[in-house]
DNA sequence: CACAACTCGTTGACGCGTCAAGTAGTAGGT
DNA sequence: ACCTACTACTTGACGCGTCAACGAGTTGTG
């Protein structure tokens, strides 16, 4: 057993932020999914399968887009999948792979559901920000990311461009 | 119905490296409470006793330390009496009013605990990060949390320290 | 003193997340 | 063909978090 190595005191101030973003402002953008009847969850479900250009993924890259597990991701598809939001094919080549596609009316949830949740962040996090900061913190944050992620998903994500969003015509 | 206010595309990309941290960084991170028979929660609840001069806190306050619900701490709190870890009294003056207060044996149980947390979150956050990074994410997150707590704990907290830890010898 | 309104904390029901175990299908080697 | 190892996904049990309802104590008003 080594001497254990510590936070420094500005990473200690760092950690407490996140923990306080943890804990008060997440339970509080929870409820504009509740108030539909849904959980952040579908919603990372419906925002992943709507960012991709056919509306389509398989069930584990479905899982890796909404940063859940497979189990957690099967249990909360199933809602989903009831309320017609998502649809599920197999895939015709290998009988183990599910394909999950957003249907029309899942876009419609996500349309109904994006500009109340748009407005929790912004109001929770961003409008405390001055221009340099959210700059600073989006450049912070990718750079944690994408050393979380092994794949390139947060690859050359400077302070610009994370995810083209513009052309769905708006926040999810 | 006025037209909804999306986030820019720096905000996009902030709030998606929140989205990751959640759900990759934060799992991991519970697991070594787990592997010493607690969650997070048990954890953070005995940090914010371990950061009060007489290790002890009316619960209402130590809920807001803790920045879980009354509820959740009444719940988790359970254990901890159980344990050892925390004892419970009643206030002389208020009948209504509990204190909680960290016993030797929670202390020893912060100090088992804190060296393979601290490691993890510098694992998994900090050890990304140049110190310019990490200086400006601690600015940018004190100042989201100062936003979120509207009480002071998080008042004057630029890059230098926000909270006194060294006289405890280390990260909690 | 009486009584309403309020605060502090606890409890139980219900739905979610985790984990380990399971089923079904594929790939590689012999 | 067979058999082992692996991958993709599902399921169920169990413990946690949320929410609403509750009991206990206090404060304010007359």
């Amino acid at each position: 057993m080594t001497e254990p190595r510590w936070l420094d005191e500005t990473q200690q101030q760092a950690w407490q932020g996140f923990l306080v973003v943890f804990g008060r402002a997440l339970p509080e953008i929870e409820r504009t999914f509740k108030a539909n009847g849904l959980l952040s969850v579908h919603y990372g479900i419906l925002v992943a399968l709507a960012d991709t250009p056919d509306r389509t993924l398989r069930l584990s890259e479905l899982a890796d887009m909404a940063n859940t597990s497979q189990s957690r991701l099967s249990h909360r598809l199933r809602k989903l999948v009831e309320r017609g939001d998502v649809s599920i094919a197999d895939d015709p080549t290998d009988g183990r792979v599910k394909h999950a596609t957003l249907t029309g009316r899942g876009l419609r949830t996500l349309d109904a559901i994006s500009p109340a949740h748009a407005d929790n962040v912004r109001r929770l996090l961003f409008d405390q920000l001055s221009p340099e900061q959210t700059t600073a913190l989006a450049d912070t944050l990718s750079t944690i990311a994408s050393g979380l992620c092994d794949h390139d998903r947060f690859r050359n994500a400077g302070p610009r461009g994370l995810r083209r969003v513009e052309e769905q015509g708006g926040f999810r």
